[in-house]
DNA sequence: TATAAAAGTTAGGTATATCTAACAAATAAA
DNA sequence: TTTATTTGTTAGATATACCTAACTTTTATA
């Protein structure tokens, strides 16, 4: 049994590596992410090393092992889960679900995640975009870009937002445009980059301000299953 | 903001007090309920005390500042409101519910509990039949019984059951009885105390077996707001 | 009422997770 | 390549929540 802190390493950890590629961590970039000193990480990455849980050497990088990645991607099927369940059934806002997740994330019971998968009809993506990886800690890995970076004449989905203020929120509203809608883009305006989108068979045109905060996917840009993205095995 | 553990000391401060009527308790009780020694509560009684939660003298009672019952009674709201939630939502059973919502309880959200609780149109009892206080910390004080002790000719209302195997809760439902159904007993055969009832219209009679399994509340059992059951005044 | 039993307290110790300050190794820059 | 900077490590200290063992107070009983 791992307890809150040694949890919340392993899915540092697990993030910081994803992020740049499945790369070996350092100690401060580690300590920094988690708001410690580097003497309280190091302590604590003797400590896993002790459970199996990383792998290191003393000045090296810090590598998850199996055991540690799938510890790690649990952690984050939770904190996604429970994301989507305060966004969906609780009428959270975007920017609400993350704090609240931090904590849920903690609570162990296989049975609790399980159902609560059930109970959102397992779904795929957080409020956020974010892939949630199934039991078997498989996910999909999807590129998120800004609207404003789409090709004229490519469609993409949207997945989330950057601004959560309610000024801009109900500007979305207007436009039309919501979570998992397909968006084509016609043109674009060399001068001043506005956009001429359509969203279920509506036109508008966008600012550059407004497609910098809509985050989307393209079509051909999922990549695959369980981080294939690099070396990442996941048994 | 309390701790997990601090949080655990004032629940149960307040429903061992709760169970004998709102008295003071003793630190070996609170020790043996909360499964730590009586060094150990007692080294947290000093803190508790400090932080004016509890009121307290060397070899004294412990009762409960009102500070302390209000952060009792906003913990077991969070508990019985999770779950109501699990077994409501997530299709647990009643037996499985308490352990999760022991961890559930102590997440930290105000806007995460008045949510749930919305989400579950404010229920006024969790699945053990044991009152939910409202956020004001207002709540009804019921009595339970079994049905084997509820008078011939007078009415109750189911709340829980006692025994859940699997086995009994389909008798349960064979005889046409779920939470919250009005139960007429109707005559009680003295020699093997085998009871005829009434459930929507159905008669049936059941064993004094069944009748200790069944949990009830007398329609005239409902003692009021804000455990008024003794001299508690939550402000 | 004297004494035995139960209840409660204190002192000193452990493990976890944190810190600061001093030091060592690796990397970048002059 | 020598030095400076960044990065990582160790040692020693703190707070929380727990323990055991010894002691004190209260209560129950002979």
């Amino acid at each position: 049994m791992l307890s809150y802190t040694e949890e919340n390493y392993l899915k540092a950890l697990f993030k910081i590596s994803f992020d740049s590629g499945m790369n070996g961590v350092g100690t401060n970039e580690l300590a920094t992410t988690l708001a410690v000193k580097p003497a309280t990480a190091n302590d604590m990455l003797k400590k896993l090393k002790e459970k199996e849980l990383v792998d290191y050497k003393k000045y090296g990088k810090i590598t998850l092992t199996i055991t540690g990645k799938k510890k790690a991607i649990d952690i984050i099927r939770k904190h996604r889960l429970w994301e989507t369940f305060l966004y969906e059934k609780l009428a959270f806002s975007w920017d609400e679900v993350h704090e609240v997740a931090e904590q849920l994330e903690h609570i162990q019971s296989e049975k609790l995640v399980d159902k609560l998968d059930e109970f959102l009809e397992f779904p795929e993506f957080d409020p956020h975009g974010d892939p949630i990886p199934t039991k078997k800690g498989e996910f999909k890995v999807q590129f998120k870009k800004t609207l404003s970076d789409v090709a004229v004449r490519s469609s993409c989905k949207m997945v989330a937002v950057k601004d959560n203020s309610s000024m801009f929120l109900k500007y979305v509203a207007k436009v039309g445009l919501g979570i998992n809608n397909e968006i084509a883009v016609l043109s674009k305006q060399e001068y001043d980059s506005i956009m001429v989108i359509e969203v279920n068979g509506v036109i508008s045109s966008v600012s550059q301000k407004f497609a910098e905060n809509i985050l989307v996917v393209c079509n051909n840009c999922i990549v695959g299953q369980s981080c294939l993205k690099a070396k990442c095995e996941i048994k």
